[in-house]
DNA sequence: ACCGGTCATTAACATTTGTTTAGATTTTAC
DNA sequence: GTAAAATCTAAACAAATGTTAATGACCGGT
């Protein structure tokens, strides 16, 4: 709880009162390793706020294979963001990897917080500008980097996931299978 | 000018007071083909609203290599925003690929925006969130589909695209060599 | 109308990456 | 503690994709 409430704080001025309001339609949630916090196929209604513990975000491709396309870390926020601002379903399901505790933000929250927060847009903008930046820096790697070098660029972006997350994983998250990974790994030493 | 006009409008409401105000900070430029709307290396100060025409974005691999990121067409929004938002130098360089006309929003402007504008944050967020989803859709086309299917469905993204983009800016776009996707074209009919 | 450059296609060949299978090790569940 | 499952590596082979080079069509500028 107090580290949503320093996020927020690091993120916009908020009068104490404006917080605990907010805070109030909010809760927390515990899930066990493996535990899923969604579910493809479900109109994302909430927002979670990760206060330990680690999820990925998974897609089912046209041939049916799973794929891990997202890490989220303690600090972050993690959803099916386009089912929720869009009211679709989800095409994204989201995994604990660790047993992950959460702030779960439903959408009540989160339209109140627009509604009646000072600096809500604000707020929003921020989050929004943030994923901004990581999505852009992700297509630039795709572009710019081979598979071995995202590889090993990729504690930058998710630190000491090598000591968090399976191998076949992050194989996953890079686009490539997991034998060519440890082929890749294998070749630079 | 009534393009941007019509597009904020749809965007927040804004009165006809502020919009004055805020187009008064913003001026009209019209680019040749081929010319440069901002180039690599470049801190980007200004966001351009383009009114007609076309560009794409570009940038350089570790290798020394151009690649296609980006097709931007008339009613959006085109920057190396990272490098607008963060102040670093540019990445990318913008370029026109046909004759483009652009409303050009000088930083001074957008900040008076968030500063004076009644939903300027709601703005900010709009144009924000709309990006995720773009980028969103994108990183999920990557992981489901493969190379042939994303060009197959580049036209829901970039309509009429195929009349106004040579076809090895389309495979750059698409990660893959122009001599391959003339080899998938040939294999789909 | 011409010329030079850009562009799309094709073929041959090289390289990268995927798939399958197997084996050894580690982790997890009960 | 033990059995089952998960994980990583390895090798052999298959498929996808890149590279180079050649050709002809098309386009833009003069």
């Amino acid at each position: 709880m107090e580290k949503l409430h320093a996020t927020l704080r690091h993120l916009i001025s908020i009068s104490d009162e404006e917080l605990n309001d907010f805070l109030a339609l909010c809760y927390e949630k515990t899930f066990a390793a493996k535990a899923f916090l969604s579910h493809q196929g479900e109109i994302s209604q909430e927002i979670f706020f990760i206060t330990s513990g680690l999820t990925r975000s998974t897609i089912i491709d046209h041939a049916g294979n799973e794929h891990t396309i997202h890490f989220s870390l303690e600090g972050q926020f993690i959803a099916d963001y386009t089912s929720f601002l869009v009211s679709t379903p989800s095409t994204n399901s989201v995994q604990a990897l660790e047993e992950t505790s959460v702030m779960v933000m439903p959408r009540k929250a989160i339209e109140w917080g627009y509604a009646h927060l000072a600096q809500g847009d604000k707020l929003g903008r921020t989050i929004a500008e943030f994923y901004f930046l990581y999505f852009d820096n992700r297509l630039k790697n795709q572009y710019v980097f081979t598979p071995a070098q995202r590889y090993e660029n990729i504690a930058q972006i998710f630190p000491n996931i090598h000591n968090r997350v399976p191998q076949h994983m992050i194989a996953s998250y890079l686009g490539i299978s997991p034998v060519h990974l440890s082929r890749l790994k294998k070749g630079s030493r």
